[in-house]
DNA sequence: AGCTATTGATAATT
DNA sequence: TAATTATCAATAGCT
């Protein structure tokens, strides 16, 4: 429903994921709440973001439906009996949770080129050709920063040129008697300048000015030719 | 959306309800199953018709989505059971574990190279030394592999290369008639091969053999010469 | 976060 | 019910 159809699998890119993610969860509990109403049904709709970031809509109470959806007879068979809330907590809610950080730490220290050793060789080139693509990525942007930064530096040199001239300029007229100093009549058409003088513009793209980058072995890569093997 | 637009309350024809029911049902199906899959989200959704009909879908286990959902922070004050819900909170338990969920799981995307446009310029320098450490280690480890598995082949080689010369001589003795086949004597000091004839060694230092690697862009790098940038 | 060209969903009708 | 289709709504790609 849009300028051009896309497949239903997994988006990639992850921005793109995430703004899809935006627009069609509101569209989903749009059309959830319209249900409800057109057709006087009771709706519940739970979503988690893959980044585990929850949402739900209910059109009455999110726990009368949840409640009456365990005790439908289609879902009986499946009740746990024994302390409930016990069991929810160590069969479903720790182990769950921290099965997750375990997965995720191991996928890490791959990342980071530990405990590679129970790894077949095709997992191995598949680990590499992600730390290429990721590489990659990462190198692309630090150019663009970079070259974002290098531009508002230049801008702000050369704002500094001109008014460095307009100083002089007044330095001049000063001196050469034409104006006074103080309280005289206002410049006539000069430019007027924002409140802030442009000595003060600073770029806030990244904490801190160019930095050495414990300039170890390798040579800034600005990106611009991303590593290709 | 369709040859006129309806206002948006309870139908009153009750067949036209239905049927709006049936079709606007089948759509919020389809729409929470297109998320789930195009976003990587876990969707849950449970419908109650006016009659008490049930239908529901989860793009998981609905059990789990639930069980997450019940024990999400967001909702622990409505459990069932406050005291638990204020042991999970108070210990620190849920909010300790997800939280590294959520950090390892942005290192996760951060190596990946996504996400990146949040870091400054030191921090993508970091990372991208990171990569470059882990993609070392990887590259060397697969080499490291690679060259176990020809070895292996190799010496698998030579054995088959001194077994055929062996039945090849075998083979000659019987046609010169020097020796008879069948229960002759034992052959006098040829190496004695273990039972298992060494037509059947085999490699097993990964799955199969050296296959394809999706034989993309990249040569097969050996990580005897690392990559540096 | 807005804007449209498109595609998709669906209300009315057969 | 199921199919058809004229509309309206959602949204993918851009900015």
């Amino acid at each position: 429903m849009a300028r051009e159809r896309i497949p239903i699998k997994k988006i990639d890119n992850v921005t793109a994921r995430q703004v899809t993610f935006s627009k069609r969860r509101r569209g989903l509990f749009k059309k959830a709440e319209e249900l409800s109403v057109l057709c006087d049904a009771d709706v519940a709709l739970i979503i988690f973001s893959s980044t585990g970031k929850i949402f739900d809509y209910a059109s009455s109470s999110m726990k009368e439906i949840l409640e009456r959806h365990k005790l439908h007879p289609k879902n009986l068979d499946k009740m746990d009996q024994p302390s409930l809330a016990l069991q929810l907590v160590e069969d479903g809610f720790y182990s769950r949770l921290s099965k997750e950080v375990v997965e995720r730490s191991h996928q890490l220290r791959h990342l980071r080129g530990e405990e590679l050793h129970g790894l077949n060789i095709d997992e191995l080139h598949k680990l590499e050709k992600s730390l290429e693509a990721g590489l990659n990525r990462v190198i692309e942007t630090k150019g663009e920063k970079i070259m974002k930064e290098i531009n508002q530096l230049q801008e702000n040199g050369t704002k500094l040129v001109e008014e460095n001239q307009r100083l002089r300029q007044e330095v001049e007229d000063i001196s050469t008697g034409r104006k006074t100093v103080g309280m005289g009549e206002e410049p006539e058409n000069v430019e007027e300048q924002s409140p802030e003088s442009v000595t003060n513009v600073c770029c806030n793209s990244s904490a801190g000015p160019l930095q050495d980058y414990d300039s170890s072995d390798t040579s800034l890569r600005l990106g611009l030719l991303p590593y290709s093997g």
